[in-house]
DNA sequence: AAGATCATATTTGTCAGACAAATGACAAGT
DNA sequence: ACTTGTCATTTGTCTGACAAATATGATCTT
């Protein structure tokens, strides 16, 4: 959600970030042994309590495996922890290519359709007005942040409107890692189209409790999303 | 993937077990300030460096907020990393009721006939291959837990084939959590229906590259499984 | 010489105690 | 009533030590 400010962290948070990157950023190769604890420790500036702390939340995400004398080593990428919020970001960070902002497309067109379904058949009254008041800041919106920041809540009012919190957290492990190139795209793209008419249209769908109609909505406007993306990629 | 023997493992992964299961079971309810580090750690029977690890895991996983001085506090649930797969195991281990039993399903339901498409129409030969040896492992399937076995390398032949690993990995993680209830419905389930047909329609479809083909395959033989998982409940 | 067995050194795992930094709570002053 | 400053408590970090595991190489056996 919040940006992290990189000064003020804790130590073991500057340890995780900074190994973590360069594993999912492909520096440290998997199958490379890693340093031992005490090494790695003082090549790190920190004591080896808080680098271990460190390593052991990496081990959590998958990153690394460690055994005794022989030391850790990066984990084939088949075993990371693709949808942690942290390996994604730092995915984000270390690999801006086509490729993988494709993939992250495909898990957006494959969640939100089946997701404004299930929105349709399920939200409550109270869900279906945390859809609307994102909508309303949509056309209160006065710049473009502003715009951004209340699409992002209309999705995520959406997402938890099929109150089923696995299909939300995976919208939202996504979204934040797509939210970066979106806004790229967006501040690049000079006629850029917003998709207001179709978000109404999806809201429309939510209220009359009609799945289908929500999902060929909320297909159209990730398509016209996609369109915006390519035309900033062109621009920029 | 493998069962995790729950003697001698590290004392760390104890902790993160017993605190983590304590907290997604609800024993330990949102809000609430756990013991300061010193005083659990005694209560616990370990040193405040296990501890420590163990709380940064799990503040890794969202389940733990750690203020100075202030201490520890259990996050809401909308915080949690409900993807994790120990969280996830750990919500199985302690609720297995119905209503998330549905929500597993429905996220099958959202990923399957999509990952057959993306796999119809991106699979190399050898990942074909590798879906073909799947299919072969459980015609010959000598008994049940073999079968079970074959299907899920088939299931995972597939969603490795789509060439998105966001994919795979949520596939996996959800996948693994089912498998728990899905072998213990196929176990009661007495007129058990092997849906092997269907399998081998699905694996035409993506030889012959026709996504829309596999989707409906795909999309029968969830429901057939649904199916069984009912008929397995009414008869456990 | 080849293989099995064992000793050792190295590395991670765990522990205990200390101090630093942050911060909520409360007292004092305006 | 509000601000300010002190204080105590809790987490954050460091250090050094020992236990447990195990890869490596030496030694012994065949």
């Amino acid at each position: 959600m919040a940006l992290k400010a990189g000064g003020t962290r804790n130590l073991h948070a500057r340890v995780i970030e900074e190994i973590g990157e360069s594993i999912v950023s492909g520096v440290l190769r998997p199958g490379e042994p890693l340093p031992g604890e005490s090494q790695l420790a003082e090549q790190m500036s920190v004591s080896r309590t808080v680098l271990r702390e460190a390593l052991k939340v990496l081990a959590a995400k998958g990153l690394i495996e460690t055994r005794q004398k022989t030391g850790m080593r990066v984990r084939d990428p088949a075993f990371w922890n693709h949808l942690d919020a942290d390996v994604l970001s730092w995915r984000c960070a270390a690999m801006p290519t086509e490729d993988f902002v494709e993939k992250l497309v495909e898990m957006r067109e494959i969640i939100e359709p089946a997701a404004v379904m299930a929105a349709a058949r399920r939200r409550s009254p109270e869900q279906l007005e945390a859809i609307g008041a994102a909508l309303d800041a949509m056309e209160d919106a006065p710049d473009l942040d502003a715009w951004a920041a209340a699409d992002l809540r209309f999705h995520d009012a959406v997402l938890v409107a099929t109150n089923n919190e696995l299909l939300s957290s995976l919208f939202s492990v996504v979204e934040t890692a797509l939210a970066t190139f979106f806004i790229m795209s967006a501040r690049t793209a000079k006629n850029f189209k917003y998709s207001l008419p179709q978000h109404r249209t999806v809201y429309e769908a939510i209220r009359r409790r009609r799945p289908n109609e929500a999902a060929t909505a909320m297909r159209s406007m990730i398509a016209d999303s996609r369109a915006n993306m390519r035309k900033g990629k062109r621009q920029g």
